[in-house]
DNA sequence: ACAATTACCTGTATGC
DNA sequence: TGCATACAGGTAATTG
């Protein structure tokens, strides 16, 4: 699941890879990824275009073309975005494919379909719906412990789920909720607005390490995601909590304990993570 | 305004 | 071996 240090691994991987690339053609294979445009618009808007440059905001990856067009990306659960220098063949879930500097390719690949892409132009990005009610970038001076706490102000639904709402913080996702929580010692489970002033310091900071540790790790390939050219990443052997519902906590030793919150799994040390 | 639930998808793992 | 079912989860839409 490509959260933020995962879009921000593909990011980084795929930049080099794609400015001056020039889109020569747009293979639309499944037309209900495309959230704004038709495959007709998407192909003429596009052909013929530079990339200038990647972005990212939260967990959306923006490529950003001359003629101020953006091509905007949210993977969900499945997708992929995998640059091949010498073209590639499709398989049974290849979705877009963007030729690109004859014989390169930009392939989307999503098994479950989740993925969605948007074209749009420099001036109208921050309005996409999606983008517009973003949070902060938690990695940037934008994202305080006085900004976190008033996003948790009078909130009583469990902090968790308030961390995967991405107008609370932008680009955490089901992983680092857990991995946060438990690097600070809170308890999935608590009322965003029973948290104290030394607690909500603490869930900053450690949201921050958490990403920032993930990032240089090439983020967590748990399931399905690989960085921009095919290679999965390296935080998966250094998760504390997710994933390990039953096995021994790493800093305890007390059996990891699991629970549904919102309808997703959560894991958590219910001697670390105490509830009171 | 806020909170909780469901739809969208399909490969993989599990149980009988 | 075959079949049915649960599960993975980000976001938007829906319901309370």
């Amino acid at each position: 699941m490509p959260e933020l240090p995962e879009v921000e691994t593909i990011r980084r991987t795929l930049e080099p890879c794609l400015i001056g690339q020039v889109v020569e053609r747009v293979e639309v294979l499944r037309p209900k990824h495309l959230g704004n445009v038709s495959p007709a618009d998407l192909a003429r808007r596009l052909t013929g275009r530079r990339i200038e440059g990647v972005g990212r905001r939260g967990k959306y990856l923006l490529i950003h073309l001359e003629g101020g067009e953006v091509l905007v990306f949210h993977l969900r659960m499945t997708g992929r975005l995998i640059f091949y220098p010498e073209g590639a063949s499709v398989t049974p879930y290849t979705r877009l494919v963007l030729g690109l500097t004859s014989p390169a390719e930009l392939h989307l690949h999503d098994v479950r379909s989740f993925a969605v892409l948007w074209l749009t132009t420099e001036d109208k990005v921050a309005a996409l719906p999606g983008l517009a009610a973003l949070g902060p970038e938690p990695l940037e001076p934008s994202f305080t412990p006085q900004g976190l706490k008033a996003a948790l102000a009078g909130r009583r639904s469990s902090i968790k789920s308030l961390l995967l709402n991405q107008q609370t913080v932008a680009g955490l996702g089901n992983i680092y909720a857990d991995e946060a929580l438990f690097r600070a010692g809170i308890n999935p489970l608590r009322p965003g607005n029973s948290l104290t002033p030394e607690e909500v310091n603490g869930l900053w900071r450690a949201i921050r390490e958490v990403l920032a540790e993930a990032i240089s790790s090439g983020g967590t390939s748990f399931r399905d995601y690989v960085d921009g050219r095919g290679r999965p990443g390296a935080f998966q052997t250094r998760l504390s909590v997710y994933g390990r519902k039953g096995e021994p906590c790493r800093r305890c030793g007390t059996s990891l304990v699991g629970a549904r919150l919102g309808g997703r799994s959560t894991v958590y040390c219910p001697r670390c993570q105490p509830l009171s």
